[in-house]
DNA sequence: CGTCCCCTTGAATGAAGTCAATACGCGTGG
DNA sequence: CCACGCGTATTGACTTCATTCAAGGGGACG
């Protein structure tokens, strides 16, 4: 169940039996279905629970007062919403479904007894926050400096890395279901524009993206039209180093 | 030292005198010094400590390889620099002192020291630490949501009210030490546009800005023309519930 | 006194938004 | 079974917001 997480995480660290163990139980605990474009979490929630997707897709979301809304990230399978965030009151912002997903809830209580007691597994979820915070960094840039056309070849680039982090990508191959409606909520450009640039990165080459499947041609060549530098990810095994008294 | 650290976590939590001294203490242990405009920590260097800065500013930036740059964030007194830096190889960014800066380094050691020792003061480095991500979503909804009005009226409102929060504010008044060119790396306008922006928001006689000298006319019409919601701040006494056990 | 940085202004250009219409697939209910 | 509505993708024409280019002014500093 929550083999998505682990292979992740193990991005950055090696695990035990007995981590993976931990986290396999975790996953187990409470598992929560939502529908497709259902709300998981709505701004003025009091958050009660870490949550851990195990499958679909989901985004945190914010409205302003006159209808306009911006995706400020996306939750893919393996990934985690804010550890401890039961210290502040209230959410400030919501959560969507975008497909069906599942989700574990973690209760405050056994995420302490982890940072306790499983060291390795603390260690790696601090990896997992400051990559996360380091994402959101990235999104800063990716609207404040990129043209229209790197901006959705970035999100695209950044979204392949991450699914294939957790292995949800074949070769050059991923779903990603998103419509363009939500492309555009995500970088901040017009539905009629994103399709227009759509067009352009398929008459480029660099892409098919039909029926929610995308497919990158030339990863090296999308990459450099989208200014995409990866070590923002933090993917590159780095903390193998941190490795495994096995036991 | 750390009265700006201290007046700030204060929204958030009571401390006890021992904890004011353990903070204190961090604040003195090894204080640097830099020049304005001068790097205080450059992409691909590996974090050894936590910098709490102390006075000054300073911001987050990247550059991309065509030299366009964008802010990421800033730091003004009291603020913290990621915690637990240290799981992370290498920055993936680079931390400019945009005035002449103090930091106070904390050694991972301390830190876990404290984290071991004083639970009010962790429990209070969290909710700064989910604040600071906080402040990271939002800047992605000023980016792709907002207009050019409303997105520097945002920044200056909510630099105003980080600002209020360590006590550097006088009344309607603030010291904002950054150029027209800053802003724009921040906002993602050229700079040209941020100097009309500017003028139409003195010409809506919201503000003054000059000499680095920032006036809010009316705090409340600012805040409506921005569209800003200050709750993402999370500083409205929300956890003085969990008060105190002098001691 | 000259240089550099920062702020300011005008005019021309360009990128992206808006408005409007069409098309397609899907599910629902008559 | 078909009609209808709805969400999504697409296209064209026009508008607007923001950038670019270019130039000038003021203050700080060597």
């Amino acid at each position: 169940m929550a083999s998505y997480l682990i292979r992740k995480l193990e991005q950055f660290t090696k695990f035990s039996s007995t981590d993976r163990q931990v986290l396999e139980d975790a996953a187990r605990a409470r598992v929560r279905h939502f529908r497709s474009r259902e709300d998981i979490i709505r701004e003025g929630d009091e958050p009660r629970n870490v949550n851990l997707f195990l499958g679909g897709w989901a985004c945190r979301y914010k409205s302003l007062e006159d209808g306009r809304r911006q995706i400020m990230s996306y939750f893919i399978p393996g990934d985690l919403c804010d550890l401890n965030i039961f210290v502040l009151r209230s959410m400030d912002h919501s959560i969507l479904a975008l497909t069906p997903v599942t989700v574990a809830e973690i209760s405050r209580d056994l995420l302490e007894d982890i940072t306790v007691n499983q060291p390795r597994i603390t260690q790696a979820l601090w990896w997992e926050s400051l990559v996360t915070a380091s994402i959101q960094r990235e999104w800063t840039v990716n609207l404040g400096q990129r043209t229209a056309f790197e901006r959705i070849a970035h999100l695209l680039c950044e979204l392949f890395f991450r699914l294939r982090a957790v292995g949800l990508t074949q070769d050059n191959t991923c779903e990603i279901p998103l419509t363009q409606v939500d492309i555009g909520e995500t970088v901040g450009l017009s539905t009629v524009h994103v399709n227009r640039t759509l067009q352009e990165l398929r008459g480029a080459g660099l892409i098919t993206l039909r029926d929610k499947i995308l497919v990158i041609h030339d990863l090296e060549a999308m990459q450099n039209a989208a200014l995409f530098n990866p070590n923002y990810l933090h993917l590159n095994h780095v903390g193998r180093h941190l490795d495994a008294n096995v036991d």
